[in-house]
DNA sequence: CGCCCGACTCGAATCGATTCGACCGTACAA
DNA sequence: TTGTACGGTCGAATCGATTCGAGTCGGGCG
């Protein structure tokens, strides 16, 4: 007979694990035992307490409860300092996302997305959130004192590109090295007038060209070590900022390099495989042939849906820096401590880089 | 005097309101009202029992008791039948997800994401985890038993694009009428030999000529409400599935439709904007001109990344379906029970549509 | 001077499930 | 036949905080 089943009213007010016990005739402990299949029961009860929990339209444990006895909650957090809407612009931060649910799947967890609002007294989800552990990405030092009180209680943190200190196992890839790699590809090329677009150097994202003041007041050590790697081998290119991953952004940055033909470099290696599209984008805009009158080299090794160059880039491992964070997490989980890791690049050569022309 | 401020241990166990209590000479009850600030506490007290707080290092109330004891946790699902790595390629979804933080922003909650890794056995979290309430994106019917062991625990549904049945408020856009809507403008401007691109109709994501099996066999609503509005004007028209929601896919389709130059048609509707880029690739690679030898409608209203038109396409109000996804939600758990809104696209005239040649 | 009110505090119950140790019989081994 | 081991079940404690009703004390008012 199926009762009612709609949802718990005052006269209905919600069905517990005793309630089914006692239907059952068996006490909460047995039926509990019943529910989580750990521990000894006899075919019989767990029959008589499964047919007497359909019958009351009970849903099984409640994982408040349930978390709260277990002490864990089955919940990673995700820090993201961005909203929703420009965090996954980013497909690198999604791949990153998507190693990171694979890494995490032993512990049969799910990701609760912490977005920075910007509204500071937003009632904070990182200190009211049932987390079992959390993973920052990207994130600046200012949320030191939050990661702080998570250590206190005795969450495990992993930071994914971003450091906030204390002890946080970090997972890095080796932006400024691999940089360099495509730089002197470009210089073993034959390239000597190169110039760069990068990534934002801040939150605010101010766009144009490269000063010292912005370089001063960087706090996006990703944007910083990619520059210092192109520097590496070109001391005293020109640099332009760009407000954002996007193909647009490269677009607009690559027509501010690109504008007068008497200063034009013959290589411009963008800081991520976006921006390096609009770069190409660019170029076309002004008749200009890639690889033959522009060498364009990227950052990223993701596929760019729609662009039909196969693009020299430097090649991270974005999946494989979520599954490390994962893994790290299900290790700290379980009572290890665990290192960080520092991931490498490689350079892939596609079709967008040549000897310059003459 | 600072105390030992690193993860709790053996010996430092864990740090509860009750410690601090004890320490400030209060009964927790009042320790409790002093931190949540509801109540009266003199200030005084208030002050102490914040000493001893940080005195201990106690960092808060514990998420899991609070809950359990409240009856929130502040947690709203989200559940999207995808990898993360699919579901986020998808602009419309993450607008969706932008305005579903911003609708439940009220609830000072924050989103898990719930993805439906394929693996049947995995545990399944929207049963195990701690969930106010549950937003349904693009789902199928087969999440009906899910949704109604929620519904019996009384935890609040809403779904946006897909209809799980069982009472559940649906957020919807007017998919078939704003096709039509495309098409008829299409008709308007002279064309008769019509083509369309379609989402999958599965998702197991076949591609190809759309076969009148794969359209017996849909599952998603979306798709065939768009085909049927392309057909309520161009009742035979050649029709192609895209495997995903993407610039190659769309390519990738359209060249299909456009290699016999004989049966070429003057002008495709694509089922989403990054499909419609796709075509208008295809057909740049064809050397035929957009909107001259080929109009090309979009859907959604995006803009696309590095898409160099202004698209002809019809803009569905995304962001607001999320915040309408929120707001019923917000209302659901303050009691009044909330109904489903219907929401209508409007068709943008870009310059990707043109009467056909001659 | 006595009474009442209000501002604070406190005790105890509660949220719902998990888990540890104890207990009871039965079956099997010695 | 007695001891033991173990499958099966139960009671009671516990997780950590919130909340409601009751109690206390000081002060203002009649």
């Amino acid at each position: 007979m199926k009762t009612d089943s709609s949802a718990p009213t005052a006269a209905n007010p919600r069905v517990t694990l005793a309630d089914v016990a006692a239907l059952a005739g068996v006490s909460a402990s047995t039926a509990s035992l019943a529910f989580s299949g750990s521990g000894p029961v006899s075919d019989a009860t767990k029959e008589r307490v499964l047919a007497a929990a359909s019958e009351l339209g009970y849903a099984g444990p409640d994982p408040r409860a349930r978390s709260l006895r277990r002490g864990r909650s089955g919940i990673v957090g995700v820090v993201l300092e961005e909203r929703v809407r420009a965090a996954f612009l980013d497909p690198v931060k999604i791949q990153t996302l998507d190693g990171l649910t694979e890494g995490i799947a032993p512990l049969g967890a799910a990701l609760l997305l912490l977005t920075d609002s910007g509204d500071p007294d937003a009632p904070v989800s990182l200190d009211t959130a049932p987390l079992d552990a959390v993973v920052l990405i990207g994130c600046s030092p200012k949320f030191h004192r939050q990661t702080e009180r998570l250590q206190r209680r005795g969450i495990p943190i992993v930071a994914i590109e971003g450091a906030p200190g204390g002890g946080v196992p970090e997972i890095t890839i080796d932006n400024r090295e691999a940089t360099r790699l495509g730089a002197e590809h470009l210089r073993e090329l034959g390239h000597t007038d190169v110039a760069t677009v990068t990534l934002p150097f801040e939150p605010t994202r101010v766009r144009g060209p490269l000063t010292p003041e912005i370089e001063a007041a960087a706090t996006v050590d990703t944007s910083l070590e990619r520059l210092r790697g192109a520097r590496d081998v070109y001391p005293g290119l020109r640099a332009h900022v760009a407000g954002a991953s996007s193909i647009e952004e490269g677009l607009e940055a690559a027509r501010a390099l690109l504008a007068d033909a008497a200063t034009r470099p013959t290589a411009i290696v963008a800081q991520s495989d976006l921006l390096a599209a609009g770069v190409i984008q660019a170029a076309e805009e002004l008749g200009l042939s890639v690889p033959d009158d522009l060498s364009v080299v990227g950052f990223d090794g993701i596929r760019v849906d729609g662009l039909q160059h196969d693009l020299t880039t430097l090649v991270q491992p974005s999946v494989a820096k979520g599954r490390a964070a994962g893994d790290a997490i299900v290790q700290m989980l379980s009572g290890e401590d665990a290192a960080g890791t520092a991931f490498t690049s490689t350079l892939h050569v596609g079709d967008t880089t040549a000897p310059p022309r003459r």
